[in-house]
RNA sequence: GCUCUUGUGGUGUAAUGGAUAGCAUACCGGUCUUCGAAACCUGUGGUUAGAGUUCAAAUCUCUACAAGAGCACCA
């Protein structure tokens, strides 16, 4: 039961009865919540301020009328009016009690159904096939699974994608790499690596394997798929060791021989959104090297971007950005009603173009939206260890997990918003205090458990939860009921921001409070929660206590994390 | 120069436009004869600056300042 909705629902149902001309807009802006100082009352809701704005009527003269409604409503104790115009709302103990046997029946308490059933085409990782993932990839990693499991859970049909850039210069680069990985092998020579080459001994055994199946190298294209496909598979094993399994793989060689490119040209020609000429020179950027050339250019800033885009150059070769012009017209094509892109915060730049080609294409009810990773700061030791692309000295993904449980460093990705710097200190992940909040929150689950099994040893016997056990619960555990309630809040929130770190944090939160009331034991040994005078005292608080380690073990199954249930 | 992101106690950070800004760390002082002290409690301290919108601003708009990223082609 989300008991925020349903108070929310009934005040909706008060207001509109006496006024009908309400339109949704302004139902919108009403709100039902827990105050954050719990003196105001359990909730509280904005009504009357939203009201007067749309009756144009003062407060005090409405005011009165909707409390006297309210108030018919038998769910209230108390329905209080405070200054600027809050109604607090105290709510009947046994709405309390109803809470908590719904959290006690509900296996999935809180994962409602938001999306129904919406198409999501969720990208992201998308690193380009030439090695395995290193750090730069890992946050995105985490963010895209985790975002897919919120949304999966809450009614989203969510495909996540993988994007497999197999074409370009980097693939001759990483080419021309293992041919001379190749020809150092066959013909025992030494011939060094050029500039734009990829450092990195996988490619030497990508080498060794190529001349094992006897490989033409003659052959570019072919050899090329070959290297992509064992470069792929490095990265599906980083994948599997994080725990994430993609859906679907598209390939951008494929999105062009599929003639994509040339269709999306059209489209754009006819609506007149494409012209032959030059763009300006960089601001700024001074490069001697920069020539105008004539390019094919689509009209991108008739959609938002600061400028046209190029997405033929000179030679008559594709840009990138024509394929990705392709790539999401494709996903359109393929039913999605969401297009969610993972990217790093250096493409921010990118977001403008990309959906004014959505747009461009015709296809203004796409929901389209980009999420952007801040970049991940490496401390060990307190310091920051400092990676160059260049050098290919750049911490791998696979060695951090060699390290690091899995679990721990998916905990530690998600413990920022999104676009914020995180600062990800290999130290502080072994850690096993309280400094440590993914050993805080599982300390709770731990502590449980111990209760449980302490109560079985002691062979008491478990009574079946009813109304009566609950009125046992003094305010401290009302409290702990309290902050459980607010769960289906939490992920609403989470799925509509599309922000699981606000799990995150409800759940150290949540712990936290956990923590708070098993200590009241060590003061007051009436507040234990364990008292062998008291069966059914006893069984009412371990009932809540589990409703505790449930909700805990739901975040954490979010997170795919899993609970440690003894320590 | 232009664009984007971010400015919250000393430090790291949270907060669908809501009331007294939450948490951690650091610092101060307390709590184990115990259902697990891997924990808890008390105290000090904060929204970069200025204007605007609003009944209400950390949040929205504008300006300034600061940090980071990006800005033909390449991906």
């Amino acid at each position: 039961m989300d008991i925020y909705n349903k108070v929310r629902d009934a005040i909706i149902d008060v207001v509109t009865q006496r006024y009908n001309q309400l339109d949704i807009k302004t139902l919108n802006l009403i709100t039902c919540e827990q105050p954050k100082n719990l003196k105001f009352g359990d909730l509280s809701t904005n009504i009357l301020m939203i009201l007067k704005n749309i009756i144009n009527e003062d407060i005090n003269d409405i005011k009165d009328l909707i409390i006297v409604d309210l108030k018919a409503i038998s769910i209230f104790e108390r329905v209080t009016y405070v200054k600027p115009g809050f109604i607090n709302f105290i709510l009947n103990k046994n709405i309390w009690y109803e809470v908590l046997c719904s959290i006690i029946k509900d296996k999935n308490y809180g994962l409602k159904n938001l999306g129904s059933n919406r198409k999501v085409n969720l990208e992201f990782i998308s690193a380009n096939p030439t090695g395995p993932l290193h750090i730069g990839h890992l946050r995105g990693a985490v963010f895209g699974d985790v975002l897919s499991r919120l949304m999966t859970k809450t009614g989203f049909k969510v495909t996540k994608e993988y994007y497999v850039n197999d074409l370009g210069n980097q693939i001759e680069n990483l080419f021309q790499t293992v041919k001379i990985h190749i020809e150092n092998t066959v013909s025992n020579t030494n011939k060094a690596l050029k500039e734009g080459m990829y450092p990195g001994d996988y490619l030497k055994d990508i080498a060794l394997q190529l001349i094992k199946e006897n490989i033409d190298l003659s052959n570019k294209i072919q050899v090329k798929e070959s290297i992509v496909e064992k470069t792929l598979d490095l990265i599906k094993k980083d994948l599997s060791k994080l725990g994430i399994v993609f859906d679907s793989f598209i390939s951008e060689k494929v999105i062009h021989e599929q003639g994509l490119l040339n269709k999306v040209l059209n489209i754009l020609d006819k609506k007149n959104l494409i012209y032959e000429g030059t763009l300006e020179a960089p601001r700024g950027k001074k490069d001697i090297n920069w020539k105008p050339e004539n390019q094919l250019i689509f009209k991108s800033s008739n959609f938002g971007d600061s400028v046209d885009r190029a997405i033929k150059k000179n030679n008559g070769e594709w840009t990138y950005f024509a394929s990705d012009i392709a790539y999401h017209y494709n996903k359109v094509e393929r039913g999605f009603e969401e297009i969610i892109n993972i990217w790093g915060a250096d493409h921010a730049g990118y977001i403008k173009r990309v959906d004014a080609s959505i747009k461009a294409l015709g296809n203004n009810h796409i929901k389209f939206n980009v999420k952007l990773c801040q970049i991940v700061n490496l401390l060990e030791n307190n310091k920051s260890v400092k990676m160059s692309k260049r050098s290919g000295n750049f911490i791998l993904i696979n060695e951090i997990l060699k390290k690091i449980d899995k679990d721990v460093v998916r905990f530690f990705m998600l413990i920022r918003k999104n676009d914020a710097h995180l600062d990800f200190d290999m130290k502080k992940c072994l850690d096993e205090s309280k400094e440590n909040p993914i050993f805080y929150i599982q300390y709770a689950i731990a502590r449980v458990n111990s209760l449980n099994k302490f109560f079985k040893e002691k062979k008491l016997e478990f009574v079946d939860f009813n109304q009566k056990l609950f009125d046992k619960f003094n305010e401290n555990e009302i409290d702990l009921l309290k902050i459980l309630s607010l769960w289906p809040k939490i992920i609403e929130n989470s799925v509509i921001h599309k922000e699981p770190h606000r799990v995150v944090y409800y759940l150290i939160d949540l712990a936290g409070s956990f923590h708070n009331y098993w200590s009241k034991g060590n003061l007051d040994s009436n507040l234990r929660v364990i008292n062998e005078t008291d069966i059914e005292l006893t069984v009412a608080r371990l009932t809540l206590l589990n409703c505790i380690s449930k909700v805990i073990k739901l975040g954490l199954d979010i997170l795919a994390i899993k609970p440690v249930e003894k320590m």
